[in-house]
DNA sequence: CGGCTCTGTCAAGACTTTGTCTAACCTCTG
DNA sequence: CAGAGGTTAGACAAAGTCTTGACAGAGCCG
């Protein structure tokens, strides 16, 4: 992913760094990521709200009324077209899995990822899809079977778009299930999601006991160690993790609760994956500041 | 293949060889052979490299930036030959995988599978990178972080290409570990090989019932249903399944023994997975002449 | 008109990045 | 052996970026 620097991204924007640094200041209009250094780091989706905010601008609305529209402002892109809502495409690909129908799953899947924001398709297809699953699981109207079928072909597919996610020179997190836990399908969407924002991602999976999630650390110097899981347990067992300060320590995932992040020092990561990944990114840049 | 020294390579792409050398310290940029003397030695790869590098350079990216980009990218068209052995590659990758270097790890991948087949890449690529994990893991030398890394990175390629695995006309494969195992990436370098062969491919992982194998089985009709372990005892624990007849029942993995699948009644598979899939296309035949 | 806010710009001082340069030594060729 | 061209390690200065704080013009209100 294209990543560039105050300078470049005034460049192509026509206007000053200062002004963007103003409209950062003033109105939160973006929230770049930050280089080790402290550097800002801007994405296309946030090239796209400057070009916007700048055309208002122009046509005469004043900044912070422009600012407010650009901020509350979906962030473009085929919105809703062919008629076939994220939901449908949603009801239909957990069909095609009850099936065990290859086909129309990945069918389905290609149609949202041609239609839709990343955003959108994890957040109202993909991760509402495993949910559903994870209930009929639970309440016994879906086997083991379609819940490991489905798991793995969806697996493939994320895991597919997360391809180089580690490249680039924003902040590194480090993306972890506690031992025990087993299910990261949750996780790898969080990778994602904190991915379309700019930072690079080491993904280690379900089940990493606290002692390689430390030698990692050691290693990689990650500026945070996200751990997530289902249910709270796996979490309550996380001991301190030598070479992780609690500063760089995140809980997410249903498991995670605020008295459970509070005993470990670590951040409660947001239910929304998006605002998490804003959140984490607000962390550091007062971290930062600190 | 044309290789030049420092001073000819920046006459070349017109920039200063201190340059070169800074690229290269700075962000391994480059990583030319060297003479017994120590030379640089440059290939006409780490020339396009350069060229690349300069490019995206005039055109206002950073420095560390573009080198980023540059080292992520894949070595534009069809590379020479490269006389690079499987072997080579696969000690490459290990290494790569070692330092969790995404990009690098991704580079070699690409690397073999535009060079070699799918049974070179597998057979002696792949399987043997996570062989040589799994020991060094046995015995200390590699951390579960580690493995974990490596097998989520192996695990989104190798279901990428089994993207589709499941269409066409050709006889069905069920692919499950049965309850207890978890190492299922062996089985998904099965399917691969099951579908180079023109079989239809169903996965369904690590972990599976033998109940969850019983309802699949009744609605997909499978020609055979291949169960595979990385030791003995999740094998010895498979009840007989209701719905799949000894007879198209098939046992793999290092778990699998003569002894369990007579127990079972089920063929024993090949440690070698393309004869393993050649047996069962006769396993196949001879079961339609009955 | 005076006062007030909004907004783009600027400056100071500290830090980071990056291209170049130097020092001291090594290797190959004529 | 001289000399062109290599090597590493480190230093250096210019350019870029950071934060904080300030300033002046525009527009608005009383």
């Amino acid at each position: 992913m294209a990543q560039r620097r105050i300078g470049e991204m005034a460049r192509r924007v026509g206007i000053s760094p200062e002004l963007l640094r103003a409209w950062e200041r003033r109105y939160g209009l973006l929230e770049p990521v930050r280089t080790e250094a402290g550097y800002r780091l801007y994405s296309e989706e946030d090239e796209r709200r400057v070009r916007e905010m700048v055309r208002l601008v122009d046509s005469g609305v004043s900044p912070q009324q422009a600012a407010s529209t650009v901020r509350s402002s979906a962030p473009a892109g085929p919105t809703e077209p062919s008629g076939r809502s994220p939901e449908a495409e949603a009801a239909d690909l957990t069909q095609a899995l009850a099936r065990f129908d290859e086909a129309a799953a990945d069918a389905a899947l290609d149609r949202v990822f041609a239609t839709y924001s990343l955003e959108a398709v994890l957040g109202r297809v993909v991760l509402p899809v495993l949910d559903d699953l994870g209930e009929r699981w639970a309440n016994g109207s879906a086997t083991v079977a379609e819940e490991h079928f489905a798991s793995n072909l969806i697996r493939g597919r994320l895991l597919g778009l997360a391809r180089g996610w580690d490249a680039g020179a924003g902040p590194r997190a480090v993306l972890a299930c506690p031992a025990g836990e087993r299910h990261d399908l949750g996780l790898v969407a969080f990778g994602l999601a904190l991915r379309s924002q700019g930072w690079r991602i080491t993904f280690l999976g379900a089940d990493t006991p606290a002692e390689s999630l430390a030698d990692t650390a050691r290693l990689l110097r990650p500026a945070v160690v996200v751990l997530s899981a289902a249910t709270s347990q796996p979490l309550a067992d996380v001991p301190p993790i030598p070479g992780v300060p609690p500063a760089r320590l995140a809980f997410g995932g249903r498991g995670a609760t605020a008295e459970l992040a509070k005993r470990a020092g670590a951040e409660l990561l947001d239910p929304d994956m998006f605002s998490a990944a804003g959140q984490l990114a607000v962390e550091l840049r007062s971290r930062a500041r600190a």
